[in-house]
DNA sequence: GGCATTATGTTAAAAACTTAAACAAATTCA
DNA sequence: TGAATTTGTTTAAGTTTTTAACATAATGCC
């Protein structure tokens, strides 16, 4: 039950039902391509007539195709085919990361075009704008047969104001307010640039992923663990924004209030207890913490070095892990407590060590959920060969397609 | 932008925009009325006729009715003001409380219709459900001029399960898996029936408040502290429930996890050190807890005694009632973290001592908030006097006839 | 091979709404 | 008294869903 907003809201024209119905269409033929007319009927629970001019409108307009005709059916005349027409359209997906960023180049339903190529972060955003500039070129120079390119989808690790386009807080990269759209903008004047949080575009990766293992969830939280720790939520089949943009930040939710320092400030922090250097910092067996610096053997070692040699009988090793996957669920917790979803995704280098900390986790989670459903709520894990954050890039330019009209 | 549920949505019809429109003029002529058509045709965008056809809908269901001709306009024909048809229908709340339980009778606007009445909770179901039952006949007996009665929504401090109207587990009851709705419903058999969690109802009762002087935000928090601390969170004009109406339990979000005990088992939950109980146990000097027995003294000294205390001098009562905004105030840094809500409305006995403490909890909420604007959004005290409960109550009943049409 | 059966997709007309334009009603101002 | 102005209704047109009929294409049975 929602309620319309009196201040904001949108009367419905003689197109409106069109629109809608135009828009499931879409949705469906996406999630069940390939689909005939008379499948959408069905689905849609509505006349063929319908379906036959929604469908003329969308191969008028060049997002749907017809394709070959099916023989599933023992009798009657054969379906005849649609599918998204995704070729000949694509987009651009950039990670930003702290040390590299990431672009890949995928059609109009996510299918990967090229490999993905990368370059090591300028801190400087006019030289970093620059080199991504050339290698954005470059990839769509390559692709001579891709006649438009439909978006620019970036994702950065901080604050963004997604109505300007600007960075508002990158701490792993140093940026305040750097008007990283306006810069790209300049040099792509006629493709749309989208710019979002890394922590939200692992959610919407999610939410607009389309594989056939996976029933669709309209209410997710991800989380994802590295340097820092992000989560993005999703209520309802939309991302839990808030007015500043900046909702879901449950990594700097403490654990206790007078607990390790953390990078932002406070104390206690969950990231301070689950980051990757929260976990390393515990192996060498001091309380380092971003305010202190590395000492130089904690600072080559990675989280995978420390998986490796848990996995090879370090039992302080595992015992540093053990210790990171207590304080894991405990978080999660927190999580399913607030806002209790149908599927909580679990992403970063750690969770390549799951096998070692479910059961860890696991029991943290139900030491403090409040019911025991809660408890049972379903993790999954994942793995980095995924690319959920550019998967999350590229929902930013292909998602709004597909997305529900605004209405009422 | 929303995703499409495609195992999950409501294709349009003929009537869809329709439904759209009228729900919409429904909305401005209950928060704008008296209004006139050619009012509502602004606010709306759209051309008269479209308004009269509407209207005239809304008439012959009963729902509007005209009233006085308005006269503010210097030139032309005067407008005919319209208004809900809120009379001879009529909303029945109850506010189900540890000790006592509340009703209060209102319009289909949520005007007040009789002088709130109450009796001693009694914690067997069956009883509970006699005596509550012989009350409502008698309010509806005690009003012959109504002529239906919309609805009856109760309001239960623990969780509910909203598809079944069973109540799960509510600790200051002592109940678990009453059937509230199904045993109501055996003395109502033509009366719709609504059950929900105190926190969200809180939460309703301010999205869909009438009062002049809000803006009506679409994300907010609900947050009283009473025995327990209730949360409800409205997300898009849509309550936040989670897949088993759980969502919202900040009360036991953990400031610190191997801090206080606290009723619900686990430690260091936010409720352990802001409700009463615990302001109370801190002026005592002693960590009382939910889990030891009180003092005969603490017994029967209640949160208003303390803040009396407060303000007549008391230095001890002063500084538990500073010690608990502070954890107040570190909550509500999470809360505002993890949702960025537009307002956040704060209700309870301590409300009432809000001057002495609001620097506090100010201090604590810069303290932790991630940025400057966080912690600047805006608390609003809603006193005892508004009834929270009981509004949200109401809002059960009165709601769904205003509310959007599910679409796509 | 021919014909009934079955399923898909299209077409034509009907029904439900929104929109545009014209008009009636009611009021002010000159 | 009449022009101007605003409200509300009516009529007709335009858009879209819905119903019903029909063309298309395949299978299976005689």
């Amino acid at each position: 039950m929602r309620k319309i907003n009196p201040k904001s809201f949108t009367t419905a024209t003689r197109g409106t039902s069109r629109e809608i119905n135009r828009q499931i269409a879409l949705t469906l033929i996406r999630t069940h391509q390939p689909v005939s007319r008379a499948d959408l009927s069905r689905l849609m629970d509505t006349n063929r007539a319908n379906i036959t001019f929604l469908i003329n409108d969308l191969l008028e307009e060049g997002l749907v195709r017809e394709g070959a005709t099916g023989n599933d059916a023992k009798r009657g005349r054969r379906p005849t085919f649609l599918h998204l027409n995704s070729h000949q359209r694509c987009a651009i997906a950039v990670d930003i990361r702290a040390t590299r960023t990431y672009l890949m180049m995928t059609d109009m339903i996510g299918k990967q075009l090229e490999n993905i190529v990368s370059f090591p972060t300028e801190l400087e955003p006019e030289k970093f704008i620059k080199t991504l500039s050339k290698l954005i070129k470059q990839l769509l120079a390559d692709n001579e047969e891709v006649s438009a390119c439909d978006g620019i989808g970036l994702v950065v690790p901080g604050m963004t104001d997604i109505k300007t386009g600007m960075v508002l807080h990158a701490p792993t990269l140093g940026w305040r307010n750097v008007e990283l759209l306006a810069l790209l903008q300049k040099e792509f004047a006629d493709i749309p640039i989208y710019i979002e949080n890394s922590g939200k575009a692992c959610a919407l990766s999610q939410i607009w992923a389309t594989r056939s293992d996976l029933q669709a969830h309209n209410d997710l939280v991800f989380v994802s663990i590295s340097d820092g720790v992000g989560v993005g939520v999703v209520i309802n089949g939309e991302l839990m924004r808030g007015k500043h943009n900046t909702a879901g930040e449950f990594a700097h939710v403490p654990l206790s209030i007078d607990g390790l320092p953390c990078s932002c400030g406070a104390n206690g922090c969950w990231e301070a207890y689950i980051s990757n250097l929260a976990t390393i910092s515990r192996y060498f067996g001091k309380n380092l913490s971003p305010r202190q610096p590395l000492s130089l053997e904690a600072a080559n070692f990675t989280i995978e070095d420390l998986v490796k040699r848990a996995r090879t009988g370090d039992g302080k090793a595992l015992a540093a892990l053990h210790l990171t996957a207590r304080y894991l669920g405990l978080g999660l917790a927190s999580i399913i407590n607030v806002i209790d979803p149908s599927q909580i995704y679990l992403g970063g280098e750690i969770t390549e060590a799951w096998d070692l900390i479910e059961p860890q986790v696991r029991a943290a989670i139900k030491e403090r959920t409040l019911i025991r459903d809660l408890g049972a709520t379903p993790i999954r894990i994942v793995p980095a060969n995924e690319y959920p954050r550019l998967r999350g890039a590229v929902a930013l330019v292909t998602a709004p397609a597909f997305a529900a009209p605004k209405v009422a």
